[in-house]
RNA sequence: GCCGGGGUAGCUCAGCCAGGUGGAGCGCCCGGCUGUUAACCGGGUGGUCGUGGGUUCGAAUCCCACCCCCGGCGCCA
């Protein structure tokens, strides 16, 4: 129909007065008069509005025809007009309806409720602005975690999802019917398998899910979720945190960089995330319990840190901050402990601030095999389910750390969103798996 | 696993305490409107009141059982 070429929506609104483009896209908005009828159109790069009059009777009637998020090719001249959207519009001259759109679903009382209903339509809901912007600073804040690794000399790597053995720990794992085979199970973390390869490659990552089977019902859980996770050999733990908050600086600089007009449309608070810069305030377990005591908070030595707690010191600071050297009872059985202080761990955790909470968990492992086996018994597991990882302290074992990432809690605090839910297109929690 | 809240029109909700012919806004359809910005104005359309049972002359409303959903805690990323 259309003889010039399709330009994008973003590219039509810089354009000069008078010039003829055609753009397609869907119907985001459409206010309908005797004489004329103004068509807001919509694709991945903006909004545009197309004023179509009465004296042109055949797109005129096109335009009368098409329905909210009907996709349509567009073609007219281009007008510089205060009173439109953004001071500029498209006069139709042709207008062609490609798919007509059934009445659209979502209307804007679900919106303004934010409610469950999006979710089960998140199929249609995922073409709203704020699910486009929400994606564009999700694969920004991926494309960085990949540009950052690989400008430190880390190879990605890629671990299986299928596993035999737990990570943390039996009780969270989803069992799979593997070919009728016993005690097959969705991974919960690559990090194991990590730990395999820096044996060849040193410094390795990967992003990849990770699966838990926890009956979590939280803003910040997810049973699906996506896992930046990385491991390097001969690391110790302050190199740990130098590396892990230049991640999180270079992940927020860019957002910041690339898409501000996202996080304006969301209403994000720029100013917090400028303020994330290095170095972030490093505090220890033990400075940590002292301050929730003078906070008031009823707690003791070795005990774990809450959501109540955790969201109390993160107040004090606007960067994230680390907590580190958690007793060893808080921990999972692989962190290493303090040569100088066996009942602590030289781990870290970095909370995000604004009440965000936990994003990264990490620290060092233990690399000594006697120690490796005294802990896995301490912890009550059996030594025979972590043959081949209790293998790697048998032959050239190395000083090494490790962290994991969620990337879907940095997604939803860099947005700052009010559910993890909305950090991801099609979240997966206790309830929900569909669509 | 524990604690709390809810299920009424396509969507968001009121009605329930105190039983008496099911409502509003949005959507959709029709009409109006000289440029709208989540348009506006008038009219119309729209319901096994989560499911099953009980009490009652009469149940969305009271009672019992069950199902489903939401939030918080714990666990973690």
């Amino acid at each position: 129909m259309i003889p010039i070429e399709f330009r994008a929506i973003s590219d039509a609104l810089s354009s000069e007065e008078g010039e003829r483009i055609a753009i397609r896209g869907w119907v985001y908005r459409k206010r309908e008069f005797k004489d004329k009828i103004f068509l807001v159109i919509r694709d991945s790069s903006g909004i545009i509005q197309c004023l179509a009059r009465k004296d042109n009777q055949k797109a005129f009637e096109e335009a009368r025809k098409a329905t909210i998020e009907s996709s349509v090719e567009v073609e007219g001249c281009i007008k510089k007009d205060p009173r439109a959207p953004g001071g500029c519009e498209l006069k139709v001259d042709e207008l062609k309806i490609v798919g007509l759109a059934a009445p659209f679903p979502i209307t804007k009382s679900a919106v303004d409720a934010s409610s469950d209903f999006l979710l089960d339509v998140r199929h249609l809901w995922i073409r709203s602005r704020r699910m486009t912007a929400i994606l564009k600073v999700r694969d920004t804040v991926f494309r960085s975690i990949h540009d950052f690794f690989r400008s430190r000399g880390f190879y990605e790597v890629q671990a299986p999802m299928f596993v035999t053995a737990a990570v943390e720990g039996g009780a969270s794992l989803f069992k799979v019917d593997y070919f009728g085979r016993r005690d097959v199970y969705l991974t919960q973390s690559s990090q194991f398998y990590l730990e395999v390869l820096i044996y060849s490659l040193e410094r390795v990552y990967t992003i990849a899910p990770s699966f838990r089977a926890e009956k979590s019902r939280t803003r910040r859980h997810l049973t699906e979720f996506w896992h930046a996770e990385a491991e390097a050999a001969w690391m110790d733990l302050n190199e740990l945190m130098r590396l892990e908050e230049d991640l999180i600086c270079h992940i927020v600089s860019t957002v910041l960089s690339e898409r501000a007009e996202e996080l304006g449309l969301l209403g994000r608070n720029v100013k917090a995330l400028e303020l994330v810069e290095p170095p972030f305030p490093r505090l220890a377990y033990d400075e940590a319990i002292e301050i929730l005591q003078e906070k008031g908070f009823d707690i003791q030595w070795g005990d774990d840190l809450g959501s109540d707690e955790e969201r109390a010191l993160t107040m004090d600071f606007e960067k994230p901050v680390f907590i580190y050297g958690y007793p060893e009872k808080c921990k999972a059985f692989y962190h290493k402990p303090d040569p100088s202080r066996p009942e602590i761990t030289l781990s870290a955790d970095l909370l995000a601030p604004e009440g965000y909470g936990e994003i990264i968990g990490g620290g060092e492992r233990i690399e000594n095999l006697d120690v490796l086996l005294d802990k896995i018994k301490k912890f009550g597991l059996d030594p025979k389910d972590y043959e081949w990882y209790l293998d790697l302290r048998r032959y050239g074992t190395v000083p090494h750390s490790g962290f994991g990432l969620g990337t879907d809690r940095l997604v939803m605090w860099i947005c700052g969103l009010q559910h993890i839910r909305e950090a991801v297109p099609f979240p997966r929690d206790i309830r929900k798996v569909y669509p």
